[in-house]
DNA sequence: CTAGACTGTCCCATATCGCGATACTAACGT
DNA sequence: ACGTTAGTATCGCGATATGGGACAGTCTAG
């Protein structure tokens, strides 16, 4: 490598594969993005696409492939990695179970967990698909939704638009028996970096224990375990 | 390249993606399956881990990294890929709508579509959300879902298992204006290349037009068409 | 506690392999 | 027919990846 001077050929093809992922790409826009000479960057598109890592569309641009989707399958969720980091740190500060719900068209579904080790406590079992209608987590989930969404959960809701407008003003949400009879949570919205909601992170427990103000006390701690969420992602 | 004898950097990159998605793999394990000498498959491995294409766990073993997964997300989706081509194809034969549905949880969401270019015909809007609990192509989807999601959906399904066995001897159902009035389909299971059901396609349109029995007419076509898309994915 | 057998990491002379200027071909638009 | 753009094939040079081997931790067994 003589004096470490030149890029390999592994930054080439990483360069390669982001631009053709980025937007269908042809051989001049690769070369333009990449920086790379044109028989090279033919070169290497090419080899990825007997690789099936790319592929062509009927313009003769390059497109991600087959083997990408398929290699990411088993690609790990970042905000469940981070997830197992955080969570754990929020149960042992409150006491009381930990959720993660992400939106998943009219329903959400809870991609992490961690609960305290016993005692009562609220379970939502890991991968379980629940209402959008009711609960902090469902609230915080649709309060930062698209309008179309919004509508159609608002319709079979047990919450308002107001509601919701409120959420959104305190950047958090909490519920009293609303899911489940005897439960109490408090929820935050999780952002990404580019600042869209992601998630919700909740915190639940039996009111006897949480009170009729989770917020109150909760609030805080869950918007700051949001905040780490999204500093690793 | 001298005379094409030995395998390119590309070749062994993809060896290594291919293995470190399989499963989370070690150094050693990295060697035995790819071939490579272990200087080789750290240094692309130590490499693809600093562009984010792999990255490490608690033990040092390397698996699929975030990169990859923001690759894949503008990946498109081979099924519907696959649908581009076929879908025309027995819209064509039939002169009716036809449809391509993906079970989510206890929804169905249609991934692709292909309708007749005028007159009186169903419309199902690509992208859209629908129940699970009605329609020829619900039923396929519930006949080969697992036990717990299948119990889940009968609940508050308008058919019975009965109905569903009769689906799996069948090979593909039909239905007559059970998800919308006036409508009838037929639908037949599409597998992957391991056989899992991986998605149904329907064909639908007005009852006056297709009959009571649409599957007569229109089931042969129908899995003719299913393995059309299995033979692309 | 030590020997032994593992791991993962780093080094460096070597020849292999990728490099990219150049030339060729195909498909346009004028 | 001509120029201009696109993608593809060629080929000798030399930079670059290679992999045997050394090193350093880590675990197990005796």
């Amino acid at each position: 490598m003589g004096q470490s001077s030149g890029i390999g050929v592994l930054d080439k093809v990483v360069a390669v594969l982001k631009a053709a992922s980025a937007a269908p790409t042809a051989l001049t826009d690769l070369c333009d993005t990449t920086g790379l000479p044109r028989a090279t960057a033919h070169r290497l598109a090419v080899g990825l696409e007997t690789h099936g890592l790319l592929q062509r569309d009927g313009q003769g641009r390059w497109r991600p492939g087959p083997l990408l989707a398929a290699l990411a399958a088993h690609a790990p969720d970042p905000l469940v990695a981070a997830a197992a980091d955080v969570l754990p740190q929020l149960r042992d500060r409150t006491g009381e179970s930990v959720q993660l719900y992400r939106a998943d068209g009219m329903t959400r579904v809870c991609i992490a967990v961690a609960e305290p080790p016993a005692g009562l406590r609220d379970t939502v079992p890991l991968g379980a698909r629940i209402s959008m209608g009711a609960g902090s987590g469902a609230k915080v989930l649709t309060a930062w939704a698209d309008p179309a969404t919004q509508r159609a959960v608002l319709a079979g809701a047990v919450f308002t638009p107001q509601v919701l407008a409120q959420v959104r003003r305190r950047g958090w949400a909490q519920s009293l028996a609303e899911r489940e009879p005897g439960v109490a949570s408090v929820s935050a919205p999780v952002r990404d970096r580019a600042g869209n909601v992601v998630a919700a992170i909740s915190v639940s427990g039996p009111t006897d224990r949480i009170g009729r103000r989770p917020g109150d006390r909760w609030a805080g701690d869950l918007l700051q375990a949001a905040e780490a969420l999204t500093a690793r992602l």
